[in-house]
DNA sequence: TTCCTTGCAAATCGTTTGCATAATG
DNA sequence: CATTATGCAAACGATTTGCAAGGAA
């Protein structure tokens, strides 16, 4: 139960935290390996998950299957490019009055929502010009 | 491409069009099995894939990692039970001007939202009190 | 010295796919 | 007859796990 220190999750934590577009898991494991070429992907998973659990970074889900992991934990809301498959923050303020909404109509009890939005990004959109 | 009848095909949807917990591939699978003993598995992902793809059901991910199948093709929004996974519907009007708000702060274009609710339902709530 | 963390490999889970055969139009 | 759909099993990609060895408190 005691947390003990890892250089390894550090650097998997300082990964994250230089970035904004939420990698996934493999990404995450390329580039700690420049610095750690032995660690293995299993540990990646490991420090990502327990990382979350303690609320230290955020595991997102957009809809393509895959785990993203963001440094930033406040709750936002993601955009997925459906050409690229990018994962991108948007500039909205979270809304706690749609979970509020949803709980007014409900039996039972409702602690939150996940929102992402899809489309195509400014890149895709441009490249269809070309 | 040219669309072939199957007595599978037909069974799954039926299957799907009496239930309103949205179910997985594999509790289909299961519950069609009854009427075709031999049915495969790819069979099921095959058809809910197809059927998907044409519009007649739809894909559901409410971020537990596993794709639920809904009869209702119309947009709405799902309720995930974070105590025992079910899913269930949400009776509150699909609010296209979310799509809008962040297509507004975004550079690039948006077409859509999804959105999920999560909380406990109504009989885990109960079920806290035994 | 305790016990958490790692690297490695094997295992798991949901889903997809290749192939020969059966069914449909 | 041409072609789509099926059953089966193997393959797949993402993630998890068991285990012996290494590292932190």
């Amino acid at each position: 139960m005691a947390l003990k220190h890892s250089k390894q999750r550090d650097s998997i934590k300082e990964f994250l935290e230089g970035r904004k577009d939420h990698p996934t898991a493999d990404i995450v494991y390329m580039n700690v390996r420049k610095s750690f070429p032995n660690i293995s992907l299993g540990t990646v998973y490991r420090n990502l998950t327990l990382l979350a659990d303690i609320g230290e970074i955020t595991r997102i889900r957009v809809g393509d299957g895959i785990d993203h992991f963001d440094p930033v934990t406040t709750p936002h809301y993601h955009f997925i490019c459906q050409d690229c498959g990018s994962v991108m923050d948007i500039d909205l303020e979270y809304m706690t009055f749609l979970t509020k909404l949803a709980d007014g109509c409900f039996n039972g009890q409702i602690n939150g929502h996940s929102t992402y939005f899809y489309g195509k990004c400014e890149k895709c959109c441009k490249a269809l010009l070309s």
